[in-house]
RNA sequence: GGACGUUUAGCUCAGUUGGUUAGAGCGUUCGAUUCACAUUCGAAAGGUCGGAGGUUCGAACCCUCCAACGUCCACCA
């Protein structure tokens, strides 16, 4: 292309599209496709991060199009700085979010209850197509952002590999006794029939009434609450101790009859109580208040539900009231209050209102079994972690999250969020985990459930010889010394009077003989089961035979817990199956009936052993262990066959978001994993504060359980991008930008620079489009010093080798070059993205192309100097600005693709002289603001003649060219004085005179005495409090020499320009 | 209720561990324009750094208190 045929605009639009498919094919993108591009990335250091992956729930918004600027720019940055940079791209199934969206849009489409309509398989069905679309709109998107990431490594939060990853950590887990089903008190959405997690749940101020009554007539208590319709499962009433109106109550336990219902409350006393508050007592519902279940639970209080599932009153709350929603029951219990003569008063006060995130559906707190992440309980660590805790050492997850980030081996930007991490953890309660919603990775877990519950008691063998030894003698099939045998007879004494339909034993002598003699004269079947066998101890000796060091790796040539557990769950399966709702014996050994503690009692091997009764001494000793076999339940990565039910409920999307570090990097899948390995831990996590909780806190506990290091050394938390008034962004105000409509308009470079540039990490953004514009002008201004460079030399060889400067101007310009190249690196490895792009932009606007593409248009010979500095600069913008420097370089024909050239090195200049040319700026600035300050006709600036000493004359005169072209002379004097008809000006030590045109020169002369006397008048004070502080000694003594050094030369420039201004005035 | 921010020019924001007379962009005013760029260039005006104390030779910066605004967490039943 000819270089004068270059458009005299940018246009963006007309060649990004083209741009992106020379990266994308030139294999930049992708880590290993650098090593093939060049060499240098063959040994060189990894440089991961992780996409934070988009909701598949719509489009991108600009808060996205912010993350992708930004994490762009470390990434073309770092690449640059040849690292093998891999960025990590993928989507999240957001799996609520999705599933709402979906069931919106078909509620739409007429469809009165989707779900039931349509089944679970075919929903899902329609929840995939659109996530699919979704994700399909979001790849588009990120492209056009021109983010650098290889499409090709798509990960997915909810793909097969993510849900291996899933599943596994499920399952670890549950065997560490993290994971575990219980029956509590969660946020329950009843509009959408899921629970939620407390970080999903948020609060709204609105106004209630504050009903105070006593729930009989004759009720001693009054208490007051908004909920009324949940006092039917009040439990206690609770005081706080040192309230002298109701201590005598405290310990007893009252009865009322509660608009029908019969209550019992027991009357408590608790600090949490304000006894300011309402009456100072506080009915008790421990079943649909996380606070009073925990009271409760203090207190030993039973928990009453009264509100079912769809937010309506159940059987509990009396048959006048079930059947109702919550509101029409409030009413309904304060009117039966007032009528009965109950109610006290009624009063409205500010209340805070659970509600749902999305949505605006109130939030019920409800008892439901579900799966809960056990944050406080202590585990036994898989591997040594953090460098802190050896593997074995306990710790609880709160405590692993803590670490990672108090011992600054994960260090928040902007580090406020640190402490705002640590309240956030300190208040943490245990994380449930388990949501009714399809759409998500369904929980590994199966069960088998008998037709009747099975009543299993375990019954244990006597000793035999080794056991008395304590020893291990090798023969793991010994006959029972003579103590065993009178151990198993009065074991059959003790058994008396218990019924049992079957005895299944264990085929080893020991059990068998027990048998025989325990269960004597009775009856009852006898059935040998392999499975029931002791652990398979292998080549072990006694040193090496303790259960706990092998849970999960086997003996040598023996077996594992784990194994022992497998071969106990088909026996149960299979007993499930063959006896249902019999009461059978079980005649085994310690390692099956550590089993049935996990399987049936659901606790973790290692809570199993340590709660083992043969720990204990002296060993109590009873006949038989009552299990009730309801179900059998199986954690397992896939599925285990026939005849088991996987439990219908879905995780929640952070618990697979939380892995996202590694399990995009292939674990656990060994070969991938190891292949990955060093790009873990990613360099830096960048997000924006909004999720610090839900997801930046959990792939910190994810990742430290799991692998024992942390999952990022950096945490870069961008502020949120609100509109020019500081409004959230928001549909129904319309004040949506869209980054696919300014994409086009202004070129996504601009749009990228408006989202980095003036910001700070931790900070919200206000954007408007006028912002954008302005950054549109300075793509354009880039784009035209490229277009002037180009179009006014000639190529040449374009060596990265050194130019040396010729002139002042030459070597001035190659300082700032090196000065900025220095400062704009040393800000971006510190995230100081903003700075860095002001330097660059001072450079580039106002040293390069405001001064030194002035000078080059009257010193020649420039080619190799402008050439050298456009190459410089774009590959310092390209990280801002990647497609129009790419583009230029093109055009420019430097060879090679921009993307992966390297990080421009020093530039060398003459480090003696290169302040000289600001002289030569200075006095051009001052005769340039003369002419403006006395509002001077142009053409009377025909002549300055000036008054300098030689040195300083001997350097104008040497660039008398570049100062006429600048400051618009036509002509320069030197000479022993200024004519006093001359107005006058001081630069530094120069004295310039103007010869202007008689017309305005009284006008001038009397501009100028007015400036001068407002210049002397801001020198004097100045050079007096200078003095005074110079003269101090404190300051002297204590004050930094190079403050009082600088502080001297400027009041010494000061102290000459007052003498020659005065001088001036006078004559 | 608790915590964390923010407050600097008309607007949007910088201001690195306290150190010369506090900076930028936009806007405003004045001026320029055959020149790579009117998406341009030059210049100017505009700030007792939210308020009040304190520490220091020296404070926009450190400490205390207050105020306004914002955000997060808790939930007083």
């Amino acid at each position: 292309m000819d270089m004068k045929d270059l458009p005299k605009a940018y246009d963006a639009a007309a060649v990004e599209a083209d741009i992106f498919k020379k990266w994308e094919d030139s294999g930049a993108f992708d880590p290993d496709g650098l090593e093939k591009l060049d060499p240098r990335y063959k040994k060189a250091e990894p440089y991961c991060i992780v996409l934070p992956p988009p909701n598949r729930t719509g489009t991108l918004h600009l808060g996205h199009a912010k993350m992708l600027a930004i994490e762009d720019l470390l990434i073309r940055f770092h690449r640059m700085l040849g690292k093998k940079t891999y960025w990590v791209p993928g989507t999240d199934h957001a799996a609520l979010a999705t599933q709402v969206k979906v069931e919106q849009i078909l509620i739409k489409e007429g469809y009165k209850d989707p779900r039931k309509e349509l089944g679970r398989e075919k929903f899902l069905e329609r929840v995939r197509e659109f996530a699919q679309q979704s994700r399909d709109t979001i790849v588009n998107q990120c492209k056009a952002m021109g983010s650098s990431m290889d499409w090709k490594r798509e990960k997915y939060t909810l793909d097969d590999e993510r849900n291996r990853a899933v599943n596994t950590v499920f399952k670890m887990m549950y065997e560490d006794g993290l994971i575990e089903r219980g029956y509590r008190v969660v946020n329950w959405d009843p509009t959408f029939q899921t629970t939620l997690s407390d970080d999903e749940v948020d609060h709204k101020d609105t106004q209630a009434e504050l009903v105070t009554f006593t729930y009989d007539k004759d009720f001693p208590i009054p208490i007051s609450t908004t909920r009324p319709e949940t006092k039917f499962g009040d439990t206690g009433v609770a005081v706080h101790p040192d309230d002298k109106r109701y201590k005598k109550f405290v310990g007893k336990t009252l009865t009322a009859n509660f608009c029908g219902k019969q209550i019992t409350l027991k009357v408590i006393a608790d600090e949490a109580v304000d006894p300011e508050f309402g009456t100072g007592a506080l009915g008790v519902t421990p079943a649909h208040s996380m606070i009073d279940a925990e009271l409760a639970e203090r207190h030993g209080l039973p928990m009453v539900q009264v509100i079912d599932t769809d937010g309506k009153m159940m059987s509990e709350a009396g048959s006048d009231f079930a059947g109702l929603t919550v509101k029409e029951a409030r009413k309904k219990i304060v009117e039966t209050l007032e009528a009965n003569g109950c109610l006290i008063k009624k009063e409205t006060v500010p209340q805070s209102l659970l509600i749902a995130q999305r949505g605006e559906s109130p939030v019920e707190q409800l008892p439901m079994r579900q799966w809960f992440v056990r944050v406080n309980k202590k585990f036994k660590l898989r591997q040594d972690t953090l460098d802190h805790w050896k593997k074995g050492d306990e710790a609880t997850l709160k405590e692993l999250m803590s670490y990672a980030v108090k011992s600054k081996q994960t260090k928040i930007l902007p580090d406020n969020f640190e402490k705002i991490y640590f309240h956030w953890i300190d208040n943490l309660r245990d994380w449930c985990i388990s949501r009714q919603i399809w759409f998500g990775h369904q929980i590994p877990v199966w069960y088998k459930r008998p037709l009747a519950p099975l009543e299993l008691t375990f019954v244990t063998h006597g000793s035999t010889q080794d056991n008395i030894n304590e020893t291990y003698s090798g023969d793991p099939d010994l006959p029972l010394a003579e103590q065993g045998k009178q151990e198993a007879v009065k074991q059959g004494e003790l058994l008396v009077g218990q019924n049992f339909d079957l005895v299944i034993t264990s085929d080893l002598q020991r059990a068998v003989e027990t048998a025989e003699l325990t269960f004597t004269g009775r009856k009852i079947p006898f059935v040998q089961d392999v499975r029931l066998r002791e652990i398979d101890l292998g080549g072990a000796t006694t040193k090496d035979r303790r259960l706990e060091d092998h849970v999960a790796e086997p003996f040598q040539g023996g077996e594992s817990c784990r194994d022992v557990e497998k071969r106990m769950v088909s026996f149960l399966s299979e007993i499930a199956g063959k006896y249902p709702g019999k009461k059978i014996a079980i005649m085994a050994h310690r390692a099956p009936q550590l089993a049935l503690e996990v399987l049936v009692k659901g606790k973790s091997w290692n809570e199993a052993l340590t709660s083992d009764w043969r720990q204990q001494k002296p060993k109590a000793w009873q006949a038989g262990w009552k299990y009730v076999l309801n179900d059998i339940k199986l954690v397992a990565s896939d599925t285990p066959g026939e005849g088991w039910t996987r439990d219908p409920d879905t995780l929640d999307t952070w618990f697979s978001s939380g892995l996202w570090t590694f399990s995009t990097l292939g674990w656990p899948d060994e070969k991938e994993w190891k292949k990955n390995r060093g790009y873990h831990p990613t360099a830096v996590l960048e997000t924006g504060y909004d999720i610090l909780f839900f997801w930046v806190a959990r792939m910190v506990l994810m990742s430290t359980y799991v692998l024992g290091e942390i999952p990022f050394k950096d945490v870069y938390l961008h502020g949120l991008v609100r509109d020019e008034k500081g409004r959230k962004m928001s549909k129904s105000i319309g004040n949506v930008l869209d980054p696919l409509e300014l994409i086009p308009k202004y070129g996504t470079d601009a749009v990228r620079l408006s989202l980095v540039m003036g910001t700070s990490p931790g900070m919200d953004q206000k954007l408007s489009e006028e912002k954008i514009k302005d950054y549109r002008n300075f793509t354009n201004k880039l784009w035209n010093i490229s277009r002037f460079i180009l179009t006014t030399t000639q190529p040449g060889n374009d060596t990265e080798s050194e130019v040396l400067p010729k002139t002042l101007a030459d070597n001035w310009i190659l300082r700032q070059l090196d000065d900025v190249l220095f400062q704009a690196k040393a800000r971006l490895m510190i995230y100081q993205f903003s700075q860095a792009g002001e330097m660059l932009r001072d450079f580039t606007w106002g040293d390069l192309a405001d001064w030194y593409l002035e000078v080059a248009k009257v010193e020649k010979g420039k080619d190799e100097i402008l050439r050298l500095i456009l190459k410089t600069i774009l590959k310092a913008w390209h990280p801002f600005m990647p497609f129009l420097t790419e583009h230029i370089w093109d055009l420019a024909g430097f060879g090679g693709r921009l993307i992966i050239a390297e990080w421009p090195p020093a530039v060398s200049y003459d480090k003696k002289n290169f302040r000289s040319f600001e002289t030569i700026r200075s006095l051009i600035t001052d005769i340039r603001r003369v002419r403006a300050e006395q509002s001077v006709e142009p053409a009377a600036f025909i002549k300055v003649a000036m008054v300098a000493d030689e040195e300083k004359q001997k350097l104008i005169g040497e660039n008398i060219a570049i100062v006429k072209q600048l400051a618009r002379l036509e002509e320069v004097e030197f000479v022993s004085e200024v004519a006093n008809s001359w107005p006058v000006i001081v630069s530094g030590t120069v004295t310039i005179g103007l010869n202007l045109a008689s017309s305005v020169l009284q006008k001038a002369r009397a501009a100028l005495a007015t400036a001068f006397s407002m210049e002397i008048d801001q020198l004097k004070p100045y050079i007096k409090s200078t003095e005074a502080k110079l003269k101090n000694k404190e300051f002297a003594s204590k004050a930094p020499e190079k403050v009082v050094n600088d502080m001297k030369n400027k009041l010494d420039e000061a102290k000459a320009k007052l003498k020659a201004l005065e001088e001036r005035m006078k004559a």
